[in-house]
DNA sequence: AATTTTTTTGACCGAATGGAAAAATTCTAG
DNA sequence: CTAGAATTTTTCCATTCGGTCAAAAAAATT
């Protein structure tokens, strides 16, 4: 059932190239206007191209689409599978939160692109996140409840824990216009990204401390 | 500035019938595949009635858009504004994110129109992004800021803290195939909601709690 | 240089799209 | 019941859409 002869594999070097141009065109449309709403007149222009000089190399606009998604899933989840049973809980947490966040600000079209396709329900991911997702978060939320029991952490629902995680870092990705409106000028710049690196580590810090009042 | 004789105002009732049926019917679709991404075609299916019908109660595209749009951010902000500088500081935040944590559930759809809107870099909206919504954030950021200057509420950025908020509580709207999947059969009905209100209200209690360890 | 292969282009297709016009129908007030 | 207004349907149109095809242009191979 894996995506396999889907892209035929790049045989010469032009092909390489703009497939990969035509990919990272396609980023740009499809993370901004969703599946539907993009074009493919859309995605040529931004790859410098023309529209049957694009479906040379993609026969559909399906076939630019897929491929993108089966990126994702597997970039975005990593952080979480490096999250390791074997550390102490609270650094754990704080470099998943870290890299999710850096994530958010070096990837933020793919978050979109997610994002974009969660809203529509999901439906090239619908089995993906049924088995391979769920089944991450299901292990990684028994690592959790592992250190819950332990006290070494505070206790709460691991899987809303990690949704929280997600939301929260995503978010600077996703809703990043309204972000940069709100900050303004000043507060809006690249440091934002630092700014909320430190407040959700003290939230999670202080959120998660076993030692409670 | 606000728009007013954009919708000429509704004189018959089955003008207000009609109008109403078609928003509802436009907030399922437009929710779902944004604007560009949907179609008046769609739309009129989705309120029974034939395209030209629709288009005789408005006249484009973006004439159905555009009240959707206006009433959302309204709705999305009320209870952000209700937050009171008078009022205890924790039981404030917690009813706060409860509020909002309730039209996730209630307005799904809504939330979704939104977070669309968003991703395209909200063209509709920016100006009442910089100005309306700036506006309101600096103001509730600086009740908070009092709160904390006061030793009654723990010492973060108001911002992204407000940032948290709407993120937490939002992803269980623009992301409910997603938690839905994740949770499973079991822990995946309605009662996640009231799940993520105690994980919510812990992580903010144990999070902002000015004395900490 | 000749030939073969790969890449690009331009013209085109049928279907879907946003929307206009006008006829046909239904409703409502007198 | 009937005139006038409101509503709905039918037909239509220009544009855009996803996608095809054959020919031209470039590269690569011989």
């Amino acid at each position: 059932m894996s995506t396999d002869a889907e892209t035929p594999r790049p045989v010469t070097r032009i092909q390489r190239e703009k497939q990969e141009l035509i990919l990272e065109a396609a980023l740009d449309v499809f993370s901004q206007f969703g599946f539907r709403g993009s074009t493919i007149d859309q995605i040529a222009e931004a790859a410098g191209m023309s529209k049957p000089n694009l479906l040379y190399y993609f026969k559909s606009k399906e076939d630019i689409h897929a491929p993108l998604l089966a990126r994702i899933l597997d970039i975005w989840l990593e952080p979480l599978r490096e999250m390791n049973a074997k550390g102490d809980p609270l650094p754990e947490i704080q470099s998943y939160i870290r890299r999710k966040l850096e994530m958010s600000r070096d990837y933020p079209r793919e978050s979109r692109l997610f994002a974009n396709e969660m809203l529509r329900g999901a439906p090239g991911f619908y089995d993906i996140l049924h088995t391979e997702l769920k089944a991450l978060v299901d292990e990684k939320s028994e690592i959790i409840r592992g250190w819950m029991a332990e006290g070494r952490i505070a206790k709460c629902d691991p899987y809303h824990l990690i949704f929280s995680i997600w939301a929260t870092t995503q978010h600077y990705a996703d809703f990043d216009i309204q972000v940069r409106a709100v900050l303004g000028r000043e507060r809006g710049g690249e440091g934002r990204f630092e700014d909320a690196a430190r407040f959700l580590d003290q939230l999670y810090l202080h959120g998660l401390n076993p030692k409670k009042g």
